[in-house]
DNA sequence: GACACGTCGTTAGCATACCTCACGATCTGC
DNA sequence: GCAGATCGTGAGGTATGCTAACGACGTGTC
């Protein structure tokens, strides 16, 4: 089946820099992430958004988008699909006219205990694999690269 | 600025899972390293197939899908696009009329080592304002990221 | 009070990056 | 030889980001 080691004038092994290595990695796992499919047609980013939403409370638009690291534009496209899914409901903001709320609705509490759990089986299994001392790497990693990616 | 404190009705704090605080770290700096813009066409994924090509040699395109993780007709497009930049080349397979075998040029060598620098200057700076030991805790999470990923 | 200016959410339009389905060319086992 | 498997590719669809521009609303200044 490999063929590549089989080839004249094959590059040398290089010794890839941590960042190439993180980068590849984490392109790929996020590969891997997104193409797990539920038979529910709610996606990855979707799913996000609602565990923020029922992980942090009620928020504006502008503050889950900021959680998410994304710009406003691509969150008014997530909260939509999540009300058409009815799983969030936006109402006024009290105070501010140019404001609204986001909040769970309880449809939307019950598919996060239930599906994203199931979503997130592939990769509890994966994790499931390793010994403890690696998923304590993985802890502290996701710790660091939170930190790097948030700002 | 944060409202979310200010309503009733909010969710309690919960302690996110290994496998939920891992998804979004991944999903966030996979986000950030998209949005990396360098003045030059070449994307992430045509960086990565290629950097794939440039440390395991020629190889053909349904090995380099798999490598990568992805469907061969993905990896149709992505070739097409490097070879259009010449940075790769199909030849025909010696022995099977089927298959192709890709390989990079040397304008493909020169801009992996030029170019892709260039593009993880902005993960290089952020590496670089983290001390030994998290970066230590990094290398390691990203060879165990790496084979949760690739199988 | 009126007007200028900032902020927030949204709409519109675009680019990228995946996928599945379907097809033609080629190889292989009987 | 011929049926069925395999490989690469084309077509079309969906998801996920972005920026630019707009309308609604709030706020400070006179």
């Amino acid at each position: 089946m490999r063929y590549a080691n089989d080839v004249s004038g094959r590059e040398e092994e290089h010794e890839p820099s941590l960042a190439s290595r993180l980068r590849l990695a984490v392109v790929r796992l996020n590969r891997r992430l997104r193409a797990q499919r539920t038979d529910s047609s709610v996606t990855l980013t979707q799913i996000s958004a609602l565990s923020c939403l029922y992980n942090w409370g009620p928020m504006t638009p502008g503050e889950l988008a900021a959680k998410e690291g994304v710009q406003p534009p691509s969150m008014t496209r997530v909260i939509a699909a999540l009300e058409e899914h009815g799983f969030a409901s936006r109402r006024p903001h009290p105070t501010d006219g140019r404001q609204a709320i986001v909040e769970v609705t309880q449809a939307g509490r019950d598919f996060v205990r239930a599906e994203v759990c199931a979503r997130e089986r592939w990769l509890d299994r994966r994790l499931a694999d390793l010994d403890e001392e690696e998923r304590e790497v993985l802890s502290r990693a996701a710790e660091i690269i939170d930190r790097m990616a948030g700002q």
